[in-house]
DNA sequence: AGTAAATATTGTTGTTTGTACAATAACTAA
DNA sequence: TTAGTTATTGTACAAACAACAATATTTACT
């Protein structure tokens, strides 16, 4: 091990923060946490906390997400990295956002460590929140709504089973249009749906077919050949 | 002030690398830098150094690439970020990755400070670089070439005033394909391009015209109709 | 059982965009 | 003047897109 020549410069602390994006009413929730310790004391937060001295970033989110919310098992990615200098009362704390799309139903969150409260907050009514918090939230929702035009993460919102009409008022929530519904359908045609033989049930008009992506079949067009996904 | 509670987590260090593309003969070069100091003394690196305790990260990425390359000026873009415990031998040093688009025949670049060498080299060349450099190149390059198919940066790598077929060339060789002439024209008749009356010199066959990149309108288009950049 | 209401689903048509390839024009160099 | 080379335009067909009409299926109510 080399002397370290600058010890100046490990003043230094690194957090992570995960937006985590469901789906409810058609609208977009995220994920807060209630903070129970200062700084920001009782204020919403996104659910973030300091990445030990040997972790590696990914595993660190998934441990913070875990501690402070129970939520287990979800897919984690990096977004942006934001380091204002005096983003953090206490120091100099460098943070980079992680985000995750769950459907809310399929898990438990529970409020934990430092944290008093959890709960889904649906994307229009979000607070003021602690730290540059708000700002962190923007910009990955922008990021969200981009990587819906060129990835297929809309059926990581969407329920298992979904209907298309569904999958279309995602789409028209996020792009802020609206879309014709047979011509939707034919958009989709190149995207790997299995049909189901189920229908919704309790509504009182024509139940819609319910639909479920086949990942197996778009893993293979996207790779042997050279389908691309796009909205 | 609030009073730190967790000392131990301010540990830590911060660093940016930037990794620089341009265009010479039409490949995609990067600028690297030999590094005069330990760890990794006599290797080549991306430039790259330690965030100072009280400046914020666009200004340090600035900084850093000037004062080991002398390049000003640029615009620099963050990437990923990069936070392996083991990826610095000297302690826990987390970096963010930035890009920047260059035209190299306009730049001036002068080693400097710790930089023992500054060069241009062409991607495929690439050797084995310091630290986890070859990863951050990597994924770098991969965003880059996302981004060519849904933003106008290829005029930011290309001369001011280039022909079609340079224009052309980029593309098929960011994409690894190649495309019919007559096609890609019609393609990108919706980007707006001022035709200038110069011409090619000093080719042996008929020379093409020049044109450049019209942002005013290009602004213009984006904002005011949706237009929508892509490839 | 029959019917209205609501929504799902399919079709039709005209327009735009994409693809393959042919034809022509413009310039250099000898 | 001509051969060689590349730029540029044109044509014809196929595929994708957009607007809208028409039909089918189910629920809820009388």
């Amino acid at each position: 091990m080399y002397k370290i020549a600058f010890d100046d410069f490990f003043n230094y602390s690194f957090s992570l923060d995960s937006v985590i994006f469901g789906l409810r009413n058609g609208e977009i929730n995220v994920l807060l946490i209630k903070r129970a310790l200062e700084p920001f004391k009782n204020m919403w937060a996104i659910p973030g906390d300091l990445v030990y001295p040997d972790e590696d970033l990914s595993n660190a989110a998934e441990r913070i997400l875990f501690e402070l919310t129970k939520l287990n098992n979800v897919e984690l990615h990096q977004a942006q990295t934001f380091g204002h200098p005096k983003r953090h009362p206490q120091g100099r704390v460098i943070t980079s956002a992680y985000f995750a799309l769950v459907r809310i139903e399929e898990f438990h969150v529970e409020a934990s460590s430092w944290a008093e409260e959890v709960k889904w907050v649906p994307f229009h009514e979000i607070p003021e929140l602690a730290f540059d918090h708000n700002l962190i939230l923007n910009s990955t929702f922008e990021l969200l709504k981009k990587k819906l035009t060129y990835e297929p993460i809309c059926f990581d919102l969407l329920p298992k089973r979904f209907t298309l009409n569904e999958m279309q008022q995602l789409y028209e929530y996020a792009f802020g249009v609206e879309m014709d519904k047979a011509n939707f359908r034919k958009k989709i045609k190149p995207i790997p749906l299995i049909s189901h033989d189920e229908k919704q049930i309790n509504v009182k008009h024509r139940p819609a077919k319910l639909f479920s992506f086949n990942s197996d079949v778009y893993e293979k067009i996207t790779t042997t050949e050279g389908y691309q996904f796009k909205m």
